[in-house]
This record gives C-alpha cells, structure tokens and sequence, in this order.
DNA sequence: TCTCCCTGTCATACA
DNA sequence: TATGTATGACAGGGA
C-alpha cells in the first residue's frame, strides 16, 4: 500500500507537471476536493489527530472559508491552495523572482547552488592600472552582478522568512523538475532568474550608457574648463592662461587634469556625481598619515555608482556604526599603520594603501583593517581641528566672478584633508597615532569568527554560505540545533509528495507536522463524511523536524513507529464499545486463543482507553466519545435528544466533550509553540547568514574603495604636480588644492578656502543626522 | 529516587 | 449567555 501510495503520488505529480508543461490545464482540484476519499487520502494520506478539531468546521467548507483563522487547518489550507494554483500556473510559465530566489537560498547550505558565490574580487582590484579606474561605475555593477549583490538587495526585502522562506518542499521539487526539464532543452537555471536577466540587460545597458555619458560629460567638462579660462582671462588678472609663458603650461595642466579625472572617473554626468568627484579629487593625498580625513571619500564615491540604493545612505549608516565601534577599538594598529615614516609622498601621504600591496587573497581581517584605517574619521573632531593655512587669496587661477566663485564653495572640497599637515606648516604628528581604527573596532573579539569565516570563503574559494553553515554547525552544540536539514527524518523527503521544506511558513510547518502526531483515543471517527477532508486537509507534508517531537499519543510504542505513514495503525475505534463487541471484533475466535491472552488483549485495550473513555463506558453513554467531542453543537444537543439521559450521564457528557476539545486545544497550543521555535531557529539561521553576506560585502566595498582611493590620490598629485604658476614654478600643495567644482571646472584654490569648505561639508551629514 | 519530558486537565481569559 | 479556543499552570506517568 505504502509503495503502491508513493508510486501513484509521484507518478500523479510528474503527469500533472508534464500536462501543465504541454498546455493542458490540469485541475487538481477537481479530483482532491471530490467525494473521492481512497484517492485523495491515496495522494495526501491520512490526516492526523491534531486536524481533527475542526471536523464540523470543515464540514460543507471545501474551500476552508469556513475554518478557524487561527486553526493550523487554515495553514493546510493556504499551503495546498498555494500549490495548486502553481501547479496550475505551469502552463503560463511563471517563476516568480524571489521565490527562486528563496530556493537558491535554501540550496545554498547544500552547496550546490548558491547565487552568492563569491567572486575573486571587485573588477577594481584586478590591476592597479589606470584602465580599471576608467569604469568603475560598471566594474561596481558587474562586481554586484557577479558577487550576487543583486540577489543580495533584492533579499533585502526579500530576507524574512515569512516571505522568501515560504517554498515549501513541494515547491522546490517543482521548480527542480522543471529545471532540469529545462536544461535538457539548453536553458540554464539562470534563464529563470528573471533578476539575473534583468542585472544582465542592466549591465548591458550601462555600457552601452556608459560610453554616451563619458563623452558627454566630458565634453562638457572641457567646453566649462574652456569658459572658466576664458572668463578667468576676461578679468585680466595674473591668470596663468593669459600670462606669456606661462599660459600654455597651465592650460595643459588644466585640460590633462580635466582629462585625467574624467578618465579616472567617468560615473556619469549628474551634477551629483561631479560633486562627488570634487571631494575625491580632494580627498587626495597628505604628507603625514591623516587617515581620519580620508573618509570623504566614502560616501562621494558610492553615491557616484548610482544604485537605485541609496548606497550613500547605507555607508552613513555603516559608518556611523563603525564610528560607534571605534570608540572602543585600540590603536596600536593605526598607530603602526599611522606612523609610516615620511618619504616618497606617493607612499606616505596616503595612508596605509601605498605601502600596502592589493593582495586578492590578503586576509579579510588584514584588508578590513587596511582599507578602515584610512576610511572612518569623517567626523572626527580632528578634521574641526586641522589649521588652516595662512592664504587666504584667491589664486589667479581661481575664476574671478561670483558664480564661479559661488560654485566654488559651493562645491565639494575636501582637499585639505589630504594635504599633509607638515606641509600647512601646522603639523599634528599625534593626530595620525591617536585616531583609532574603527574597522578594526568592527573587527573586534566578537566578529573575528565570522570574518575568519569569510576569510576561509575568499582565501579557499569556500562559499561565504558554506562557511556560515559551518560556523552554524559549531553553534549547533548548543541545544538547539539550527540546521534541521540534517535531521534523520529528513529522509522522508525523497517522498516529494510528503515533505515540506525547512524555509515553509509556520503555517505550513503547523500542518506539515500534524500529519503524525496521533490521538487515536478521541482522534478519529470512521463514520464522518469530514474525516476525509481532515485527512487530505492535514497530511500536506511531513515535518522532518517534529521527529523529535513524534512520540505523542500514539496508541503502542512498540508497534508503531515514528513515520508518518504508519499513524492510521494506531487509530482506536473502540471507544466506549462494550468489550464482548471488541473482543469480537478485534480478536481472534476464542477457539484458536488462551484465555490468558484474551485476557492480556482485554487489559492491554482497557489500558489504552483514557478515563474519560472508562467513565463513559461506566456511565454506559451510548455514543462515542468521539462523537461528543467532534460533533457540531447542534448535531451534539440532536444527539443528544435522541437518548433518554439522566444528569450524571449529562454532565459526564459535557465533560468529556469540554475535556476533549480542551485536550486538542492544547495540543494545538503546544504544537504552536514548537512551531514558533522552530520559525525562530530558521530566522536565526537567516539573519546569521546574511549577517555574514553584509560583513562580506562590506569587506569588498571597503576593498574597493581603498583602491579607487589610491588611484585617485596618484592622479590628484599628477596633475597637482604638473600644474605651475606665472614663474613657472610649482605649486605648493601646502597652499593650494585642487578643487573640481560642481560645474565641471577644475580649480586651484587656497587651502584656507578649501578648509572652510571641508568643515561646510562636514556639517551637512551631522545636520541631517539630526 | 530524581529528573526530564509528554500528556491530560483545570482555570481563566477572550472571541 | 453559550460555545469554542488559547494558554498558563499543575499533576501524573513513563523513560
């Protein structure tokens, strides 16, 4: 029967998937709510004692509108009408996006699909050549293309489990059948993902874009250059474009260093992303270790690879966290890292980077504390105390009216914060040492584990997901065991018709487990036209979790097992029959048996009786208990009035029928309770998983960062270093800073401007922190 | 014998 | 008010 059960269950399925597959709409629901109860409980099996509270609910309510909101029949319900209208929706051909992604989560601990794989590294930190600077909007988004970023923001709103956890087993054996369907016509599973198509038209899209924008901006940017100039030349001061001599040299610089960061920055050609681009143009470099003020750089620079997310937003978030973090971190390491000794201003004016190589397979500890050691003192009270410099006029390079001059301050700068302070001449040798290091706060005693974790994923190809299933296994010595998965019952899952996934609902797991959890004394009534419905209504799936839980009242641990389908041997149907009826109906002839057994099989059914059942049989109540536990109110008062009762009988009756419903009462309640554990555990589990994502992802964001960082510093002093006055002399970066203006003009001005711009800045973020 | 767990039951609140 | 449900608390029984 069991086989027999198994053969036309799977067989059914995969018929209905093929139909579906080929157009024939297939309506299961035709034959599972029709009076056909051998094939119905043939298909979803029996039903359980917990489902049946709600017999004469259920009653004349095949489409369950009339079953308790709160009852675990309403999750039945939901999970099967939920698969039928999949089943039904084959033939349309619809994968819904987070659900496959909820799939891949799921399969991700076995390690066999994970859409979060990670990628060697960001596109950025593949070379250190100017080349990868020229796109790093697009090397951003393939970065995220690549790492499952997208996934990962989609799962954003998609991470509760109450929603994307809400594939049960069922549906996952559906969307891998039709996958592998799918594959053998040459279709991948990416094909499904519709996000991914999306990411990829996306990506496809932005280079296309991408190409368009650079050029524009950058002919803008000159065509602004070439206005400022030619303005600059109207006042007639000692403009350097109109200085004999000098004038080609400064043009030249101006336009290569135009052109330079343009080609080190073309994220587009929004006002916003100019802006941004000032404040990494002046976010570059400093003699002395100022780390601290490097941070502008963060936010400017993931706003300029304008997601839909508000990435700057986010990075405010995680900094203002970090910040919270470094007061407590230590400073040794910023102190090593800070005290680099002065030389080469290419390697010591930026912070750790210069003298750091990229190494792709550095530890994640060792790259979070490189890349935070000069990221996180945007605010830090040592950018407020920074001196400032002692000019305070204008260059001549500076546009003399006032809308340049406005758009001047009013522009990103920040580039005293990158200029050394021994080149103010107010140096603060201090300042680097005692600024601590706030990734490494991050990286503190209490995330070391998880970063370890993830230095493993990087270090050893190991998926990120892979290593947290690991670090959950060694969390699992703790009583309570977050990963179900590796549960012994999870056996029965090969029967796709009887499993439910780890990630379904609590509803769904409510009727799921329910399918085997046995009342046979008052659980089960022969004669109900509702037992049917309870029965497919109850054994949706089986809970491989609740095999622990299995050893409820079931009527002879020795003969029945945990397994789901083997809880109708236990039904008692006995109840308050007389024992000659019972022996007669359930023993042997007495002829071929000895008395002593007879006597035993007596005992061992009087044993299995409950006291209600003894005191009905006592009070000779001429109905089941089941009956007067099960019964509609007004078929119970019918039934009653149908007999001739005194009160004792009366009360008795009302008692066992109060006791009875009670009793099911708190089997419910308690099963409730184990679900709401279980669902806490599965919630553990994600938020630990994408606990580690967001670590992950922050690392690469930081890695990636650091990297534009310093290439945008080595270009900073390029042009800086190519720039010269009427003399032809240089410029010191002690006294001036460039400064690339909202309006696509790059502009030399006093640092003392350049302070006051920075401290203007600087304010911006407290104030709408407030 | 003690402890833990499961189960049934009661009391109570609430719908 | 009657009925049903939910849940905390308690007790009994088995392992």
């Amino acid at each position: 029967m069991l086989s027999l059960k198994k053969y036309l269950t799977e067989g059914l399925l995969q018929f209905t998937i093929l139909l579906s597959l080929i157009g024939v709409r297939v309506d299961v629901d035709t034959y599972l709510t029709s009076q056909l109860p051998p094939l119905r409980e043939i298909i979803l099996g029996p039903s359980s004692a917990y489902t049946q509270t709600q017999f004469h609910n259920l009653r004349n309510t095949l489409d369950g509108y009339g079953i308790h909101p709160k009852s675990i029949d309403l999750d039945n319900y939901f999970t099967a009408r939920r698969l039928l209208s999949q089943v039904r929706a084959l033939d349309r051909f619809q994968v819904p996006t987070t659900e496959v992604n909820a799939w891949l989560v799921h399969r991700d601990p076995e390690g066999s699909v994970s859409g979060s794989q990670p990628s060697s590294g960001l596109t950025l930190e593949s070379s250190s050549g100017l080349q990868d600077v020229t796109s790093p909007d697009n090397g951003v988004r393939e970065s995220e293309t690549e790492q499952g970023f997208s996934e990962d923001l989609e799962d954003l709103g998609a991470v509760a489990p109450a929603v994307s956890g809400d594939l049960t087993k069922e549906d996952i054996d559906l969307i891998d059948i039709l996958w592998r369907q799918d594959i053998d016509l040459g279709a991948g599973r990416e094909v499904f993902d519709y996000s991914h198509r999306q990411k990829e038209q996306d990506v496809d899209k932005e280079l296309q874009d991408g190409g368009e924008q650079e050029d524009t901006w950058a002919g803008e940017g000159a065509e602004a250059l070439a206005r400022d100039l030619l303005v600059d030349g109207e006042t007639g001061e000692s403009f350097p474009a109109q200085v004999p001599g000098g004038e080609d040299q400064t043009a030249l610089s101006l336009e290569e260093c135009l052109r330079l960061l343009e080609a080190s920055c073309p994220f587009g050609e929004n006002a916003e992303f100019r802006a941004n681009v000032a404040s990494i143009t002046e976010a570059v470099p400093s003699e002395n270790e100022s780390p601290a003020l490097e941070n502008s750089l963060f936010s400017p620079l993931l706003t300029g690879t304008e997601s839909p997310f508000d990435l700057e937003q986010q990075w405010q978030d995680l900094m203002s966290i970090m910040e919270m973090q470094a007061m407590e971190v230590n400073t040794s390491a910023s102190e090593i890292l800070y005290n680099a000794p002065p030389g080469d201003p290419l390697s010591t004016n930026y912070s750790l980077a210069p003298n750091t190589p990229i190494n792709q397979n550095v530890s994640l500890h060792q790259a979070s504390l490189g890349g935070c050691s000069q990221d996180f003192s945007l605010f830090s009270s040592e950018v407020e105390n920074l001196p400032v410099a002692s000019s305070s006029t204008l260059l001549p390079l500076v546009p003399s009216n006032s809308t340049s001059l406005n758009s001047t301050f009013g522009s990103t700068n920040l580039a005293g914060l990158f200029f050394p302070p021994q080149l103010n001449g107010t140096a603060n040798d201090t300042a680097g040492p005692e600024l601590p290091d706030p990734l490494g706060g991050l990286l503190d005693e209490a995330m070391l584990d998880e970063i370890s974790l993830m230095d493993l994923a990087i270090e050893e190809g190991f998926n990120p997901v892979q290593a947290s299933q690991l670090e959950e296994e060694f969390d699992s010595d703790s009583g309570l065991s977050l990963d179900s998965s590796h549960s012994p019952s999870s056996l029965s899952s090969s029967e796709g018709s009887s499993s439910s996934s780890s990630s379904s609902s609590s509803s769904a797991s409510s009727s799921a487990s329910s399918s085997f959890s046995e009342e046979g004394a008052v659980g089960y009534s022969s004669d109900s036209e509702t037992l049917d419905l309870e029965e497919a209504e109850g054994a949706v799936g089986y809970q491989p979790e609740y095999s622990k839980f299995c050893r409820m009242s079931y009527q002879d641990p020795s003969q029945l097992s945990c397994l789901p389908y083997l809880e109708h041997v236990g039904h008692n149907h006995t109840y308050n029959m007389a024992p000659s009826a019972l022996d007669s109906a359930d023993l042997p002839p007495p002829s071929t048996l000895k008395k002593s057994s007879k006597e035993k099989q007596a005992d061992f059914l009087d044993k299995q009786m409950s006291r209600d059942e003894h005191r009905a049989r006592a009070m000779k109540i001429p109905f089941t208990n089941d009956k007067i536990i099960n019964l509609p109110v007004e078929e119970f008062n019918e039934l009653l009035s149908k007999y001739q009762l005194s009160e004792a009988q009366l009360s008795l009756i009302r008692d066992i029928r109060r006791r009875g419903k009670n009793k099911m009462a708190a089997q419910n309640c308690r099963k409730r309770k184990l679900d709401t554990i279980l669902n806490l555990e599965r919630d553990v589990e994600d938020l630990q998983r994408d606990k580690a994502r967001l670590l992950r992802e922050k690392v690469e964001f930081l890695r990636s960062l650091r990297q534009m960082k310093q290439k945008v510093q080595s270009l900073y002093q390029e042009v800086f270093g190519r720039l010269r006055d009427e003399n032809g002399r240089p410029y010191s970066p002690s006294q001036y800073a460039l400064q690339y203006a909202g309006d696509g003009s790059v502009l030399l001005i006093p640092r003392t401007m350049a302070d006051q711009q920075v401290r203007r800045q600087e304010r911006k973020p407290k104030d709408r922190r407030k």
